[in-house]
DNA sequence: ACAAACTTTCATTTATTTTTGAAAATTCAG
DNA sequence: CTGAATTTTCAAAAATAAATGAAAGTTTGT
């Protein structure tokens, strides 16, 4: 298999396997251009390898970064902007979990809490079915919540003993 | 607030947390009505009670039993199926990761095997940075895998030993 | 075997999400 | 300040995903 066409199998995986995870397709696949690539691209790199609108690559562009997945690049006598993936995966997965966690497990638990404190007669069986599955939502969310921060954590003090380690 | 208030409150939000997963969001508020219905439920308390149409329920009901997450159950003296979820959420989610596991994160490794083997001279930098990436996936990916099915099988030997005290 | 009760399928419709591309806004060198 | 280069916005169009409901299929009691 040539390099051009496991590339292309690539992203092109990369975007499918990303929509089953509620990732827009686009977004994935600009992802997984700038994970293989091993210079800066700017945004008409990106338009042109991945056949997207200029629109649509600024849009994805910027939502990457708001993931913190991709940076900006100056390039020193360069107007344009060129952007760049974070490679390593350990790290990519931790900004993952690290964002989801954010946008996603953080208000859920938030709702569940509310939701915790309805009014009512324990003795009813519906009353009793509601907090059960309540309570036990907010116990797992509450445990997620913890195991999440430890390995968001520990990988940064492992990122950070590797920097030490740099200039040692 | 008042249990129906609640109820309601959560089936949309669950609804909506399911979209940011990639889960159809019928599918994602036929759950949650199980979750907290005491008893099973029909197809028609599921099309009445979330006012969808019958082909909508049917469908999504039997994905959640494809999934794992919901069961058929036979109620002695009635003609129409009856379906139940499983209530324990930490089942719950072993079983999510199983599902998950299974269509996206082994399909995913073999992709990534092939595309590992791709001939290229190693010098030039452009096929460094695919290799890299890809070694990079790889590696990750083996370890979720194998913490995963650590976390399955500790799941279900807890569930056992759970079991053994029932019946000690 | 029949027919009522119930379940499943699937072509069509509807809703939602994504993409486009031209216009507006911004940036920056001279 | 000017204007060309570049980035951002957003209304409209296109693509995709999900829902509908009637018809076909299946099961079960008599």
């Amino acid at each position: 298999m040539k390099l051009s066409e496991a590339k292309q199998q690539f992203i092109a995986s990369w975007g499918a396997f990303g929509t089953h995870w509620g990732i827009n397709r686009t977004m994935a696949q600009v992802h997984a251009l700038l994970l293989v690539s091993p210079d800066p691209l700017t945004q008409d790199d990106v338009m042109e390898q991945l056949s997207v609108s200029r629109g649509n690559a600024n849009m994805n562009i910027r939502e990457l970064i708001d993931w913190g997945l991709v940076d900006r690049v100056i390039v020193p006598g360069e107007r344009k902007e060129y952007f760049s993936a974070e490679k390593d995966i350990w790290k990519v997965a931790t900004q993952i979990i690290k964002e989801r966690k954010k946008r996603e497990l953080d208000p859920m638990l938030k709702l569940i809490n509310q939701l915790s404190t309805i009014e009512g007669d324990k003795k009813d069986k519906e009353t009793k079915a509601f907090i059960d599955t309540i309570n036990g939502i907010k116990k797992f969310g509450e445990q997620a919540d913890r195991t999440l921060d430890t390995m968001i954590k520990s990988e940064e003090s492992w990122f950070l003993s590797t920097m030490l380690k740099l200039f040692k």
